[in-house]
DNA sequence: TTGTAAGCGTTATCAG
DNA sequence: CTGATAACGCTTACAA
């Protein structure tokens, strides 16, 4: 009679029913499953038998119970402005699944209650409640509240995107102003001598550091850059303040965006004014490398971020925590790719 | 006597020290907890204030290894196309954890392992180590392997997107075709006569149905309608697909395309054949209603997709088929909302 | 190397 | 309505 595939059946099979089949005890199933060399070659053999004959896998329940270990990690979601939702977040959650899971651990998801929105209080809740070892944070703020919380509790942490001075430096980060700074000395290998910048929601550390490392390779450059929006602005729409900047005394010849939206109002604003964008025209560049920079005429010079290796530092990092090795004394730091397409090159 | 492992309590309570603190059995802790009415008020007065001053949390692990209940539903992330990834995947994920949290259930994502990348693989893992009460699934294919599988382990599913007549209708999904149809309508209602539609990977279910909904409709109207890129075509890039359609006998003055994306290639095609985008030149409208439509100029007319609904309706049918209630006989399909920008009115 | 015994924190059963 | 006792499935300590 053939046998078909292993076929897991709802009602699981239990370390018992695996001990039975090989004729061990209970035991040697689980030091064959979490010390394989603490059993004989031969015993190992027929136990690791059973278990694909019967699809074993350890009650994660009781495993952990027993254990302590919970093995997931929980990553707290941004609460995004709906108008305004990460970019990445899908990108990143896929990386952070994939290398956790290299690791054999899992991913939790969880959001502030909507009521309140307190972030804090959805820590304490799944900390109380020991269902993950410890967590990932993403976008970072100057002063975050949940870093700080995280921090007194003593769960173990990581972070995407950098904290402050006087908080523990768990954190890995793209290097935010050196991404920008290559896109100027790129657009300045391309021969502009006056550039722009477009940012947005300057309060936000990562386009801070974006809009600084563009000031100040431009400075380096001797390179003549303004950028939008100014302290002084008023708030004017993003392509308002483009074209102004277009017409004005010193036009530039380039303009780099925080983001792939925002390097779309560049288009807008340019082309409003009768120019063309690209290095012909008016060059311009993005930033996150989404797919919207494929769909555009000409394709847009963007940034992009290295999320799999974002990912994998951050896991990496959080599990070496878990097992007590001594922590880094700084964050990382990691290296973007420059993506350069019809709209700048 | 052996000593129990060395579990890191950061100062978690258990329900034993409750139940010293407010001078009861750890039973009647348990009680006030999972039935309170069957606790003297008095009584669960006490218990409460115990649990509130330590903070007290049920330890999940526990709970789930007696209880059989995970309070977990599992996330099975699509895979994918880094190119081309799925537009709603990180707004639907919020709506989704913000769905179960209101229901007390925690999301863990998962996705199938890089080498393989076989969903039913990491499906049966899952399942097998009992980390979930459920999956919810999205993206269905035609033909779905993963639906086919879960049906045949007896794993309580509801899906995002429907699934085939012969397999079980746990699904929620949206009207695509009625959707489509509506836009059709408001087109009309502009008074356009002669409409184009650009769609793209027609073997994706969803896309399919938004062209059907596109062609029946308009031909319902008595409107000459054109829909891209035909069966016949050798896939030339969609703008060059819509710049001949524009240069065609019957121009059409209004486009509709399957997805923001797409809407932009029309954009693009538009501008390019010397015309304007909006009423008084080609009308435009997109689908999803991703934060592009407020960046283009004139704004992108788009199909609003009821996330919160959705997630809502899902987790829902999920914890229904849970408790052993009756199944729906049919799956739920839900209404989209029409946002007019400038691009079409 | 393997088997025995204990107990992780909780909830279900059943006695008072 | 409350409290003792027994599991849930697993891993650790220790004895054989």
């Amino acid at each position: 009679m053939p046998e078909g595939p292993p076929r897991p059946r709802r009602g699981a099979s239990t370390i018992e029913e695996v001990a039975r089949a090989a004729g061990v005890s209970r035991q040697t199933v689980s030091n064959a499953l979490n010390a394989p060399h603490r059993v004989r070659p031969e015993t190992l053999e027929r136990v690791t038998t059973a278990i694909r004959e019967l699809g074993y896998q350890p009650d994660q329940s009781a495993r952990s119970l027993r254990s302590g270990a919970r093995r997931t990690l929980g990553y707290l979601a941004p609460v995004d402005d709906p108008l305004d939702p990460n970019p990445l977040m899908a990108g990143f959650l896929e990386a952070l699944v994939d290398a956790a899971g290299a690791e054999g651990r899992r991913v939790l998801l969880f959001r502030p209650a909507p009521p309140t929105a307190d972030p804090t209080a959805a820590i304490d809740e799944l900390v109380a409640a020991r269902q993950v070892d410890g967590l990932v944070l993403a976008d970072v703020l100057a002063e975050d509240a949940r870093i700080a919380h995280v921090a007194r509790l003593g769960v173990p942490f990581v972070s995407f995107g950098r904290t402050g001075p006087g908080e523990p430096q768990h954190w890995v980060d793209i290097a935010n102003d050196a991404a920008m700074a290559e896109v100027v000395r790129h657009l300045a290998a391309q021969g502009h001598r006056r550039i722009g910048y477009l940012g947005a929601a300057e309060e936000l550390p990562w386009m801070a550091a974006r809009r600084a490392g563009f000031l100040a390779e431009a400075h380096r450059l001797g390179l003549t850059a303004v950028a939008l929006p100014g302290a002084e602005a008023t708030a004017p729409s993003a392509v308002a303040a483009v074209r102004a900047l277009l017409r004005g005394p010193d036009r530039p010849t380039a303009v780099a965006a925080g983001s792939d939206l925002l390097a779309l109002d560049v288009y807008e604003a340019v082309r409003a004014e009768g120019l063309a964008v690209g290095p012909g025209g008016v060059a311009v560049t993005g930033f996150h490398d989404t797919p919207l920079c494929r769909h555009l005429h000409p394709g847009l010079t963007s940034v992009r971020l290295p999320l799999r290796a974002i990912a994998a530092a951050l896991v990496g990092r959080l599990l070496g925590r878990l097992r007590g090795e001594a922590e880094p004394a700084a964050g990382l730091e990691l290296p973007t790719e420059l993506v350069v397409r019809g709209s700048s090159g």
